[in-house]
DNA sequence: ATAGCGGTACGGCACGTGCCGTATTGACAG
DNA sequence: CTGTCAATACGGCACGTGCCGTACCGCTAT
C-alpha cells in the first residue's frame, strides 16, 4: 500500500486545517499562532511549515477544504431567482459566524502577503466570478438582457457594495441589502433615469 | 507661553507621523516595527506608545495628517462631471504610490483591530459617504436624478467595485474603469433593460 | 534503510513595560 | 524680578515574554 503513506499525510493535513479554523474561531485569526495550532493538533510546527509557508496560506487552505462542494448556481430559467439564491447563500456563509470572521481575516492577510492574495483570487474569487459571468452569459444569450449587457461589470457591481460593506464599513449584511442591490442593478436606482 | 509645551508635543507627533510614512514606503507595513519608528525619529518608544495604542491607529492618523484638506467635491451642476473628477482624484491618491499601498494595508489591519476599523470608518469612510451622497442629493433636487433615486445604494455601487477591485482582485484602478462604473450607474448596463 | 512524524531546544526579533537621567515648564518664595 | 523646585515629557536602555522559523533527536511505519 504506497497509498497508506499518503493517506497518513493527508490525515494529518486535515487535522491541522481543521483545528486552524477550530483555533481560529475560538480567539481569532490575529491572536491565532502557529505553534498554538501544532500543540492542539498533536503536531511538530515542522510538519506545519513542510505544508505551508505562511499563516495566512494555512488559512486559505483551511478555509477552502470547506468549499469544496463550491457556491454553484441553480439554474431555474430566471436569471435574478438565481443570482439571489446564490448571492444569498454565499452571504450566509462567507459573513456570518463561524467562518465569516475569519474570511474577513483572511481578505485582510492579503492586504499584507501577496501571495495570499494571488492564491485567494486564483483558487476561490476568479472560480466564483467566472460562475457569475456564466449565469449572466446565459440569461443574455436567452434574451433576458440586453446583448449589450456589460456581464464584467454587473459582476463588480453585484460583488462590489457587498465587500465594501465586509470589510470597509463592517456592518451586517443583510437579504435584504443584497436584494436591494440586484434591484438597482435591473430595475435601476430609480424609476426612471433622468440622465 | 502654554502653548510651547503643547508646541514640542505637536512636533514630536508629527516626527513620528512623517517617519511612519516614510519607513512603511520603505519597507511595507507589514515588516513596519514601532521600533524602528522610533529609532529613525529619534524617538523613544514611550513616547509613541504614550500616543498610540497599535500600530494600525498610528498609520491611521498618519495618513489622515496628510488629507487634512481633505477630498472635497467640485460642483460645476453636473452631477456626473463632478462625481468623476472627484472620484480620479480619490483613486489617485488612494489607490497608488506612494500612498496607495499603506492604505490599503490600513484596510488589511482593519480587518484584524477592530477598534482600527472604527476609527477608520468614522474618520474617513463616512465624511467621504456623506460627500458623496450630499452631492447625489444636490442633484435629485436639481432634477438631474428621479425623486426615488437611491442616493445611499448609489454611493454604495460607485465605491463598491472600486474598493473590491483595490482589495480583492487587486489590478490596477484605471480612471477608465471608474468612468464605466459612472456609466452603468447613470445608463445602465445596456442600451435597454430586458427585465 | 528511509521518510515523515512528535517533541524539544535554539537564536532572533519585536512587543510592551519599567527605570534612569535630562531638559523644559509653570508655580512659588524670597 | 529672580532664584528654586516639583512636575512633566522626553530619549535611551534593559528587561521579560511570545512567537517566529530552523535544527536536531528518537520513534514508527513502510
Amino acid at each position: 500500500m504506497t497509498d497508506k503513506r499518503s493517506q497518513r499525510a493527508a490525515d494529518r493535513t486535515e487535522a491541522i486545517m481543521r483545528t486552524t479554523l477550530e483555533l481560529g474561531q475560538e480567539i481569532g485569526y490575529a491572536k491565532l499562532s502557529i505553534e498554538a495550532v501544532a500543540a492542539r493538533a498533536g503536531a511538530g510546527k515542522h510538519t506545519i511549515y513542510r505544508r505551508w509557508p505562511s499563516k495566512g496560506a494555512l488559512l486559505l487552505d483551511s478555509l477552502l477544504s470547506l468549499n469544496e462542494a463550491g457556491l454553484d448556481y441553480p439554474d431555474t430559467g430566471d436569471i435574478v431567482t438565481d443570482l439571489r439564491v446564490q448571492i444569498h447563500a454565499a452571504v450566509d456563509l462567507l459573513a456570518r459566524p463561524p467562518f465569516g470572521p475569519l474570511f474577513q481575516a483572511l481578505i485582510g492577510e492579503a492586504q499584507h502577503e501577496p501571495q495570499v492574495a494571488a492564491a485567494l483570487n486564483e483558487r476561490f474569487i476568479a472560480p466564483q466570478a467566472d460562475k457569475t459571468v456564466a449565469r449572466l452569459r446565459a440569461a443574455r444569450d436567452q434574451g433576458q438582457l440586453s446583448p449589450q449587457f456589460d456581464l464584467e461589470l454587473a459582476m463588480a457591481i453585484l460583488s462590489g457594495p457587498l465587500y465594501f460593506q465586509l470589510l470597509i464599513t463592517q456592518e451586517p449584511l443583510t437579504h435584504e441589502y443584497v436584494d436591494r442591490i440586484l434591484d438597482a442593478l435591473f430595475t435601476g436606482l430609480g424609476p426612471t433615469h433622468a440622465y
